[in-house]
RNA sequence: GCGGGUGUGGUGAAAUUGGUAGACACGCUAGACUUAGGAUCUAGUGCCGCAAGGCUUGGGGGUUCGAGUCCCUCCACCCGCACCA
């Protein structure tokens, strides 16, 4: 029988999902059999576009190892859902009306019949969908453990917000060492004798989930707030209006709490260097000093943070950010319309734009500080190179020290005083903590690390300041004006207070509308629905939705126990499951969503509901697979009613300005993906038919012109090559260029396209899609199966023994498989494959005790013939599938060798290859290699200086 | 700007600890079989060279008996930067 993918693919499937193999039980507490292992995926966002080749990448490799592990005896959790909540579809609802929910659920179903497409193992029977009421209750319900909570940093752990209250009520903020935002200190008296508006006020400066003033991208023009990545150059990506910074109060999550506990935890995972690296620096720890700066004239003093109080004496100028809140108040008359003009100019700029800015551009605002050291009088000066949100925004400017401030006092013609002698140290840069003080009173002569200590000391005697550590990371803005996402589970009372809705009231359901654009003033849709917004007695809800991070920062609690109703997971569940063992996705996760699940499961794990301290032991990235976007040269310059369409290679002889590049459907390209893709008369028939604004243009190529149904070509030919240009780029609906792995599985088999991917590269990298390979891994499915049938298409199996060199390549195959898979080396585990396969069949090999472990080990990575293969092996006996078979193990005595091949190299290039016994002394294989006859010319008027013998590796020869 | 990553044949890549560079595939060349081939099989295929041999892992330098692998330096490309998910 010759081997039919889709015919074995679809029986397999369809067995797959009548036995429910892939149902996983949590064991009654307790007791379990088999280990734990848990294999997690990244969950997709069901884009409209459904799901491309790229997306399979990491959950073929997460499913090969589930399987892999399920084969070794392990209790495998491998569940899939839904990242469902986010903007896309809220666009798209603005764009055709069609309501989010319905095109999400659409979404969601394409995905799921195209993952069953590809034969995944998850157990679909825990499914989860962020946008389910009965998911999100439980995401409000954590949202609203953070707004009860705050951070103690003595016992460095959340603690309920009413224990802070009591303490408050005893001894006001006086000895409470907590994470906030609060300025000044209170007494009990004065606590009690607040209103208790104020009262919350200040808890919301303790509070783990809390409302603050924060700055949106806002579009007057859109009457919407933009992410950033809908900003360019600040203007609008969609219509290029106006964009500018606009304070709003929105919720926030107080995730600085646990930047010390999120850093040095890292040290605890296996994740890669690199991304612990992202992360680390996202956090941003800084050891330094915070100092207050008086104010000429003003009562009002400047806090700063310094990783170099050392250079303190070299502080000759001020830079606060332009947003910061003393500006408006110390810039003095003749100064206010260089300031206000400087300030239009950076709001009109995005965080990242300032940050990239190499030109210096800053202004001063008039007024002065004293620097506490000196005593001397220094101006204060705005420049957009020191940020709000940092720090403090403001920064004590040394100008000898710090290049970015050097370059601002050039420009600007501001004092610099040296106070580093890095004569010592050649080569050390401005940044390096290296060099002796000068210029700088009592730390002169001390070495920098001293001077640090010293300026501390001091700072913190003349009370202006002490040691501070200062964190990069920022606390995150919680709150979206947008429709599709979870509501917050609070009401606000006729005061402003803040009420946290009780369990029974939630999922506080996300109201139903069909009006999707953003309310006045870039209020969210919700705000529009006033029946749902407006309670009784002048009480209200919340308008803004939690971001899509909220839904993706506990997904991997729900699988545990997907169903519960009374918990976010039973604590059975939890203590059995634990964490994730295996995380597989995307690199671009590497902050937002692995950071905030980090930082929840921390929280649930103070509050004892989790038991471990991270949620995933072990993570690895999949690298994205690219695209390749096809365009065509349009002429800018040609008339409306006739628009001229020239060939890529005509394109090349004219400036480049006077083309646009439009982007063709993939479908139409004739050897797509390569540079020498083009479209013939069926391609440009097909593109005007889809574009019919384009029905009287012309299309230019060197073998012909190509208007209005005529093809003319010079040359006589018969069909037009006109070539388009190709680039690699994200895969994607606005570039006609997704691949649906439906059509790859059609023509090769599921089973074939899971591993192409696999032997397309390492994992971790990134690459174009391209089929160019497929036929070879397609050729080799056909060659293994093969193996078990004879010429006339029977199946047939030997019971002969092997003979030692069949089981010496079985053996060698699996070992390496299974070093393999350890190590996620899934693209050699296929070319281990292929060997086996090639050896095999040169000798013609159909023994049962080689093909029945081989088709073991293969399971993992092709499952539908692998079962197949197995039934018909009489494998099947009291199993219901492959997959309870265990794992090949492999014997190293069949692996060894009598003698071994050395190549012998003169200085150490190679010059001869000879066969020596393997257990050859090193003295013997120094001695047979010096006599080998074929060396003799390498050594022949040559003194042997050293021989090195590396035993069952190589011999080397140096001559001289 | 800051941070991360990647550079090896015509192409995707392999080389697990510093020890035979290019496994396994694609493509290409030649041949066999066939009515036919975008099927299958066999052989060859890093580059230069008739050969002997020389060169070769982005460029340059270093350490070493020996470097794709370690160190220094330069270059190119890709990705992320807090409201895309």
């Amino acid at each position: 029988m010759d081997y039919n993918p889709r015919e074995i693919e679809n029986k397999w499937k369809a067995y797959w999902k009548e036995h429910e193999v892939y149902k996983v039980e949590n064991p009654a507490s307790g007791e379990s059999e088999k280990p734990k292992f848990y294999v997690l995926d990244m969950f997709p966002y069901p884009s409209g576009a459904g799901l491309h080749v790229g997306h399979p990448l990491g959950y073929i490799a997460s499913d090969i190892f589930s399987r892999y592990k399920r084969m070794s005896g392990f209790n495998v959790l491998h569940p899939m859902g839904f990242d469902a909540f986010g903007l896309p579809a809220e666009q798209y609802a603005l764009e055709t009306g069609i309501h989010p929910a319905k095109s999400t659920s659409e979404n969601m179903e394409r995905y799921r019949t195209q993952l069953d497409n590809l034969g995944f193992s998850f157990d679909w029977s825990r499914e989860v969908q962020t946008c389910n009421p009965k998911y999100y209750k439980w995401t409000q319900w954590i949202f609203l453990q953070l707004f009860d909570h705050y951070y103690d940093n003595q016992e460095n752990k959340s603690k309920p917000i009413t224990d802070l209250v009591q303490h408050f009520e005893q001894n006001g903020n006086a000895g409470i060492d907590a994470a906030n935002s609060q300025e000044g200190s209170f007494t009990a008296e004065e606590w009690n004798a607040m209103s208790k508006q104020d009262q919350e006020e200040v808890l919301m400066n303790y509070r783990l989930a809390y409302r603050k003033i924060g700055y949106v991208n806002w579009c007057e023009e859109l009457g919407t707030v933009l992410a950033n990545d809908q900003v360019k150059d600040g203007v609008s990506e969609r219509g290029g209006y106006p964009v500018i910074q606009k304070a709003m109060k929105q919720w926030y999550l107080r995730i600085t709490a646990y930047a010390e506990r999120l850093l040095n935890d890292l040290e605890e995972i296996e994740w890669t260097d690199a991304l612990k690296t992202i992360q680390s620096n996202w956090i941003g720890r800084s050891e330094g000093a915070s100092m207050f700066f008086d104010i000429v004239g003003s009562d009002e003093k400047i806090e700063i943070f310094t990783t170099r109080p050392d250079t303190i004496f070299g502080a000759t100028y001020m830079v606060l950010a332009p947003e910061h809140d003393l500006v408006e108040q110390l810039t003095t008359a003749d100064q206010k319309q260089a300031v206000d003009d400087y300030i239009s100019y950076v709001k009109a700029k995005s965080e990242v734009e300032r940050q990239a800015e190499k030109e210096v551009t800053g202004a001063f605002i008039g007024a002065y500080a004293i620097n506490p050291f000196t005593n001397e009088q220094i101006p204060i000066w705005i420049g957009e190179y020191v940020l709000k949100d940092y720090g403090t925004g403001a920064i004590m400017a040394v100008p000898s020290d710090d290049e970015r401030d050097q370059r601002f006092a050039k420009k600007f013609g501001l004092q610099i005083i040296d106070v580093v002698d890095k004569s010592k140290y050649p080569g050390a840069t401005l940044s390096d903590k290296v060099g002796v003080i000068i210029n700088s009173g009592f730390m002169n002569g001390m070495e920098v690390p001293e001077a640090i200590t010293a300026a501390c000391q001091k700072a913190e005697e003349m009370g202006i300041g002490k040691m501070h550590i200062n964190y990069k990371l920022r606390d995150a803005n919680f709150g979206r004006q947008r429709y599709w996402g979870e509501p917050f589970p609070v009401i606000y009372d006729a005061d402003g207070l803040v009420h946290g809705l009780p369990l029974e009231e939630l999922p506080l359901m996300l109201p139903d509308t069909d009006d999707f654009k953003p309310t006045k003033g870039g209020r969210s849709p919700l705000a529009r629905l006033e029946d749902w917004t407006n309670l009784s007695d002048g009480r209200s809800r919340e308008t803004d939705t939690m971001p899509a991070v909220a839904g993706s920062s506990w997904y991997y609690l729900r699988y545990m126990d997907p169903d519960n109703e009374d918990a976010f997971a039973g604590q059975n569940a939890v203590n059995y499951w634990q964490d994730v063992d295996l995380y597989v996705g995307g690199s671009e996760h590497a902050v937002a969503h692995l950071m905030y699940a980090r930082f929840w499961h921390k929280f649930l794990h103070d509050k004892g509901l989790v038991p471990t301290n991270e949620p995933f032991k072990k993570l690895i990235n999949q690298g994205m697979i690219q695209g390749v976007i096809e365009f065509i040269y349009l002429d800018k310059n040609s008339p409306e009613d006739a628009r001229r369409f020239v060939s890529a290679e005509i394109a090349a002889q004219e400036p480049d300005g006077d083309f646009a590049k439009i982007p063709v459907h993939i479908d139409y390209v004739t050897d797509y993906g390569s540079d020498k893709s083009y479209l013939n008369l069926a391609g440009i028939k097909q593109f005007i038919d889809w574009r019919p604004d384009y029905a009287n243009a012309s299309f230019e190529s060197a073998t012909g012109t190509y208007k209005s149904g005529v093809f003319d070509s010079p040359g006589g030919a018969a069909d037009i090559t006109f070539v388009t240009l190709s680039e690699v780029g994200k895969m994607s609906k606005s570039k006609f260029n997704v691949i649906n792995p439906d059509d790859v599985i059609e023509q090769y088999g599921a089973d074939c396209f899971r591993m192409y991917e696999m032997f397309l590269g390492p994992i971790e990298q990134s690459k174009p899609w391209d089929t160019k390979g497929i036929s070879g891994v397609s050729s080799f499915l056909r060659k293994f199966w093969g193996l078990f049938f004879d010429a006339q298409g029977t199946f047939s199996v030997s019971e002969e023994p092997a003979s030692k060199e069949e089981m010496k390549i079985l053996h060698t195959a699996i070992k390496k498989v299974t070093t393999d898979i350890e190590r996620f080396s899934f693209n050699t585990c296929v070319s281990a494959f292929m060997v086996a396969t090639n050896d095999l069949r040169k000798l013609n090999c159909n023994k049962r005790a080689v093909l029945d472990p081989m088709v073991r080990l293969v399971a993992p990575f092709a499952p539908h013939a692998a079962e197949e293969l197995w039934l018909r092996l009489g494998g099947m006996d009291g199993m219901k599938t492959v997959q309870e078979a265990g794992f090949p193990q492999f014997d190293e005595k069949y692996l060894v060798e009598d003698s071994i091949t050395y190549p012998i190299s003169i200085n150490g290039k190679k010059r001869a290859l000879a066969d020596f016994p393997a257990d050859a002394s090193k003295e013997d294989l120094e001695r047979d290699a010096l006599a080998l006859e074929e060396m003799q010319k390498w050594l022949e008027g040559k003194t042997v200086r050293k021989v090195i013998v590396v035993p069952k590796r190589m011999i080397n020869i140096v001559v001289g």
